[in-house]
DNA sequence: TATGGAAATGAAAATCATTTTCATTTGTGA
DNA sequence: TCACAAATGAAAATGATTTTCATTTCCATA
């Protein structure tokens, strides 16, 4: 029904391709840019639906949107501190896809993050 | 502050060690049990701290609060119809196993998820 | 047994992300 | 230029979760 305004998607990349809806907005207005708070999910739920973008859950429940087709990888999140190392996930891409055979599904996608107290904490 | 209403963790625990707080109370209410959801909120919260039970998030972002020491699986979700598949993830403990060590992580936890479409849909 | 304070409780209000509604604006083809 | 579909955004609605705050329940001690 909507296309996405190419300005959001734009900005989802500036900003590391890495952000929630409400971060994307704040973003474009501290950038001068015109765009309702409306605009900005519509956009990146039609991404969504193009498998442009995908979507992640903070531990809070927010949604946060990554560009697709970046190095897919993983994290490390500490609890306490926050600290997000990237990791590599390679284990879990073959585990995704033996299951998914398995079991007869078929487009699969994943999602893994490990969480935990770094060094410092 | 506040310690966990035992009727809370006797609810999750029929409720196949896996609900969120609304269900919870929902449970609970229908079962005929005098709680406030504040009280629920509050005892699940609780149950985390202590490590007793802990949190996962549906994709809608829900939490989701399910018992620990629970033989611990991971789910294979459709994502047009729902249906639920409990699939197995030693890889996925030996993965996180090694990365938290690898980057000096305690005490980690993790969550992995496939979704894709099923045989069905 | 009475009593004072700490912990627990829950109703109602506040928060916050997200979705929906709906009236308006914009763009485009005839 | 006209008519209509798509895009837009302000404001209201929704739904989970948290906070506030007054009340109730517990318990140890006088």
């Amino acid at each position: 029904m909507s296309r996405s305004n190419p300005r959001v998607l734009s900005t989802l990349e500036r900003a590391g391709g890495f952000a929630s809806a409400q971060e994307v907005y704040r973003l474009m207005q501290r950038e001068g840019e015109s765009i309702g708070l409306t605009t900005v999910y519509r956009s990146l739920q039609s991404l969504v639906n193009d498998q442009i973008v995908d979507v992640l859950r903070r531990e809070d429940g927010e949604a946060i949107y990554r560009l697709c087709g970046e190095a897919h990888h993983h994290h490390l999140v500490c609890k306490s501190c926050g600290v997000t190392v990237e990791i590599e996930g390679g284990a879990i891409e073959k585990w995704a896809k033996v299951m998914a055979e398995e079991h007869g599904f078929r487009e699969v996608g994943h999602t893994a993050e490990i969480f935990g107290l770094c060094a410092k904490c």
